[in-house]
DNA sequence: GCAAAAGTGTTTGTTCTACACCCATGT
DNA sequence: ACATGGGTGTAGAACAAACACTTTTGC
């Protein structure tokens, strides 16, 4: 009737960090300098600390290992438990999707760099499984929470926004109707200013911002939703 | 620049099992034998035992602690690791949400009990909070997933059904219309069978059952949905 | 026949995509 | 003037809620 003797293994925490680089969805990637896996890219993380939460741990270890500070979400991914998981001792890992805005450059050591999220290069452990859930839940969540705040500068005109929205997607997200999916839902708002057009010409392009910046669901209900009248 | 002394923390699982019995949303949660929390109610679930992995654990302990074997559906929810999160010893918890269907009884021991999910009993810990979590998503599944399939029976009338939905929403669901967003989607299909009309009279109502067993997405792109043609 | 429960037809409203067209600017 | 990119109008489709109406049964 009992179980396999209880154990108390190691917990590390890691982080799936995503930016629009250069039209494309970037990750930060870490190069493994030992074994296991000596060589190959791994997810930033590291050891969950004694007196630590969850969240803090990854917050100061991206802070302390990769410099990134300037994340604007963050939110649990998955925990892994496979006991083959890490080959030499028993770790879990708990993942988090942490994104950073297209206008900012976190200056990242020597041994990290940004990959192309929809092709990365080999990955060690189970970490490109994680990276794949990251990028799921992102673009889940673009279809019916207002995240784009976290991967847009704090304002844009809508071209620019379709394209963070198409290199997250992955697939051609049309300003123009963007525009009006966003201000119905009230997620975004016109600033009341706008950039002068580029030397090719063409009509200035107003800017707009994201009305909250944190995380809120504002597609709930898109069916099954409570009857309209009690 | 070194954090915090890296932990070796212990690991338990825990499970937010729903039913629906006689018309309500139920969980199943476990008394309390001993302090700290003594008499309250928690969430099932025990340590994390040294050779399994996290859905092997919960499952074991589900099948051995509660004699709950025939989960319809089981998925990870989330994972806590406030260092205040217990008492005494720091404890880290991966929540699970499972799913019994509405026809089948499981054979509980004493110290466990059914409870009313939208108005639960005083509960020890963060077990509270985790329940609604599960709350949370089980709604929000019902919505864009065909997972009520693990709620109901393998058939049922639709009638039936929306008993289901409207225990699991929390809000009236109209059969009529069920029936037809279930079958658009491909979720449903009719047995052939029917049921008789009780001694009140009424047409026979036909039989359904979900064409599938396990969770699939039938309403992913609700919006921003790629382009139709390139 | 009448009540009861299941199932169908139909209206209405919302939401989104697609696409034609108009607007403001640089050269 | 006209090319260029931004913005608006609008048609059409898909989808779901609401509700009146029809069907099939028990008594």
């Amino acid at each position: 009737m009992a179980g396999p003797r209880a154990s108390v293994a190691a917990h590390e925490v890691l982080a799936v960090i995503f930016q629009v680089r250069q039209q494309r969805l970037s990750v930060l990637l870490w190069r493994r300098a030992r074994p296991p896996y000596e060589g190959a890219w791994v997810l930033p993380g590291g050891r969950l600390g004694a007196t630590e939460g969850l969240d803090e741990s990854i917050r100061r270890q991206l802070a302390q290992k990769v410099d990134v500070r300037d994340l604007t979400h963050l939110e649990q991914l998955e925990t892994r438990g496979d006991p083959e998981r890490h080959p030499a001792d028993r770790t879990l890992a708990t993942s988090y999707l942490g994104l950073v805005p297209a206008d900012t450059d976190p200056a990242t050591p020597e041994d990290t760099a940004w990959h192309p999220a929809p092709d990365p290069p080999p990955m060690g452990f189970d970490h490109a499984a994680i990276m794949r859930a990251g990028r799921r839940r992102l673009r889940a969540k673009l279809s019916y929470t207002n995240i784009g705040f976290a991967l847009a500068p704090r304002e844009f005109t809508m071209s620019e926004l379709s394209g963070y929205y198409r290199a997250a997607l992955g697939h051609d997200v049309a300003a123009t109707n963007l525009r009006r999916v966003l201000l119905r839902r009230g997620q975004i708002e016109e600033t009341g200013e706008s950039v002068p057009s580029g030397r090719s010409g063409g009509r200035p392009a107003a800017l707009f911002r994201f009305r909250a910046r944190e995380l809120e669901i504002t597609d709930a209900f898109a069916v099954l939703r409570p009857p309209s009248r009690e």
